[in-house]
DNA sequence: AATTATACCTAGATTAATTAGGTTAGATTA
DNA sequence: TAATCTAACCTAATTAATCTAGGTATAATT
């Protein structure tokens, strides 16, 4: 089972993890974190846009207006350096976490 | 980095862990928990006894009360069969998470 | 006598997720 | 051409949770 607590701890990494392989938008990273984690993530827009703006206020990815083909707009992110820093410490707290795990279920 | 949402996120397992080895009780399980975490989790008494009590509310434990061979009363705590389950399923959760996020590192 | 350690508890401020909406515009279908 | 679907963005507000900062009581130690 993945609880909403685990979504919310696992949030911000998804998002950069999938930003670090490149740039990419709202509805894109929808469809991509879907697909990337097997279906076992399948998020709203409103539980991806506020995650999104939390992480730019934070300056861990930053944004630019383009265009899609069919003339459509599109707000497009990039992880930043600080990003990948903040990624690198997060990923490293959860396997932390799961060395623990593993470790009591002796 | 340990946020407070991954915290948030093993807090229940956690407990239910050190619970299924034996009864414990909440004083204790505070040591404990830092203790088997390598003092990742250096727990205060305000965040265990809320999720003690909500795991009990959800009959996943229950508690009796004994007493201290000093003579102190104490609220000992036992994992419940349906509370072995609910651990099973949320190691289940974490750990399937942790294979998307080893799989997006590539 | 005073302090530390043991042992329990809760109120309330803050924070965050999620539901449930809303807008605009291009593409497709009836 | 009207209607619907998909693409693409956004926020308000309810709900729920953490965590700080308290509080009580008693045994042991200094």
């Amino acid at each position: 089972m993945i609880t909403k607590e685990m979504t919310s701890a696992v949030s911000n990494i998804m998002v950069l993890s999938v930003l670090k392989s490149g740039m990419s938008y709202g509805y894109q990273l929808l469809r991509k974190i879907k697909q990337d984690s097997n279906e076992l993530f399948d998020w709203t827009e409103g539980m991806l846009y506020p995650v999104l703006h939390r992480l730019e206020k934070q300056k861990y990815i930053e944004s630019i207006w383009g265009t899609s083909e069919a003339g459509r707009r599109r707000k497009y992110y990039q992880i930043t350096s600080s990003g990948q820093d903040y990624l690198a410490e997060l990923l490293d707290g959860w396997y932390s976490i799961s060395e623990v795990l593993i470790g009591l279920e002796d």
